[in-house]
DNA sequence: ACCTGAACACCGTTCAAGT
DNA sequence: ACCTGAACACCGTTCAAGT
């Protein structure tokens, strides 16, 4: 702790206007009022009151800067499984799937963000030991027990990857709703027809139950 | 058919260099070589021995032209359960997620570019009208075999998303498997450490069939 | 009709120089 | 040590003008 320590040491010259933990608030701040392709160092730096340069000495890269904003995202999503602590397994698990989507729907492209980065920090890890310790503690086999958390992880990603995208369409994008029902009429499309409320439903949640249920019976039927 | 006719008119001037279906292969070209981050309409339109703005007479938006390519990735992807025809409901359902992953597979960071659309085309809806199809005819009601549809379709994106963002960051990228290693050594992630190998492995194929399989069991489990 | 040339309003990133 | 100012090498998109 001599006098060449890091920003920890006595401040000798005026405080930084600047730090790690408030670039990371203000971005994802950001990204909920204006959205990911919004989300540009020079914006993020002007609500900062600072040269969009300057950003570069707290996060090497705008990547650098995205995966610590997935991983913050993370955060808390692993305690969902102690918090359903009474069920059996394929609770416990159901509650940490239920969180991660929460988490992701929670900021603005949640889901883009963390499709978009190979977040391998604390919070992301947490969560996937969260799963595989239920797993395990379910009597499935290590290696199953990580396949489990891949298979869960890329479809609450990929199902909410789809709901925002459906959201944001939504609000008079290229392709609500009619768009595809209009797509399905001009087509020869008999199964997707007769599939067509449930197709065009906002049931978001219920859609997402209905794959994580799949997903756990499917798994019921291994043990 | 007057003398106001479009493109099938006869060419009065210089035949155009530029077409739609020639911009979209020279597209799909660029990207294999160069990837969706180096795909720009600048290198496009030079790739063609045209100005950019020439571009936006065939696609209006960068956006437009996305969605042509990821539509022109499901082409045939539908047709992969005639070729099961002989096996059960199971049996086609496997070789149409199987089909939809191996054509995003198929083009450098096919499933970014997937994901990042909305494709509404005749490809993307003869593959939703398929899947839709082999659930009824399976017995399914219709709203389940919709919902079944998103299910499969989600986590096969899911899944590739993953896959392809490994595999280019196993050349050298900033997170090779050493990395999750390291993080998990450094870490207390006991179920983490036990299912290291599952993990690590490059086995893709094998962690896709094992969701797939739950999936299909959980079917089961329903019908 | 089809494309060029040039512009507009931006990007991410780097780095010498100031304080 | 921390940030500014300015630059570098780009972007997507538009549009008058040429041929």
């Amino acid at each position: 702790m001599g006098p060449m320590s890091s920003p920890s040491s006595p401040a000798r010259g005026r405080p930084p206007r600047l730090d790690r933990a408030r670039t990371l608030q203000t971005a994802l701040d950001l990204l909920d009022r204006s959205g990911l392709d919004a989300l540009t160092m020079r914006r993020l730096a002007d609500a900062m009151d600072v040269q969009a340069g300057a950003l570069y000495r707290y996060f090497a890269t705008k990547q650098d800067l995205l995966t610590a904003m997935a991983e913050r995202m993370m955060d808390g999503v692993a305690d969902a499984a102690a918090e359903a602590d009474s069920g059996d397994w394929s609770e416990r698990l159901s509650a940490l799937a239920r969180a991660m989507r929460a988490a992701l729907l929670a900021r603005r492209d949640g889901a883009r963000v963390f499709a978009g980065t190979y977040a391998t920090g604390a919070n992301t890890l947490a969560f996937a030991d969260a799963v595989a310790g239920v797993m395990r503690a379910a009597g499935f086999p290590d290696d199953d027990a990580a396949r489990a958390l891949y298979t869960v992880a890329n479809f609450t990603v990929g199902h909410t990857l789809e709901e925002q995208a459906a959201l944001q369409l939504g609000n008079g994008g290229p392709a609500d709703p009619g768009v595809l029902a209009d797509a399905v009429a001009a087509g020869t499309y008999p199964h997707l027809e007769a599939g067509l409320p449930a197709l065009t439903s906002t049931d978001f949640t219920r859609l997402f139950e209905f794959g994580l249920d799949l997903l756990i019976e499917g798994l019921r039927a291994r043990r």
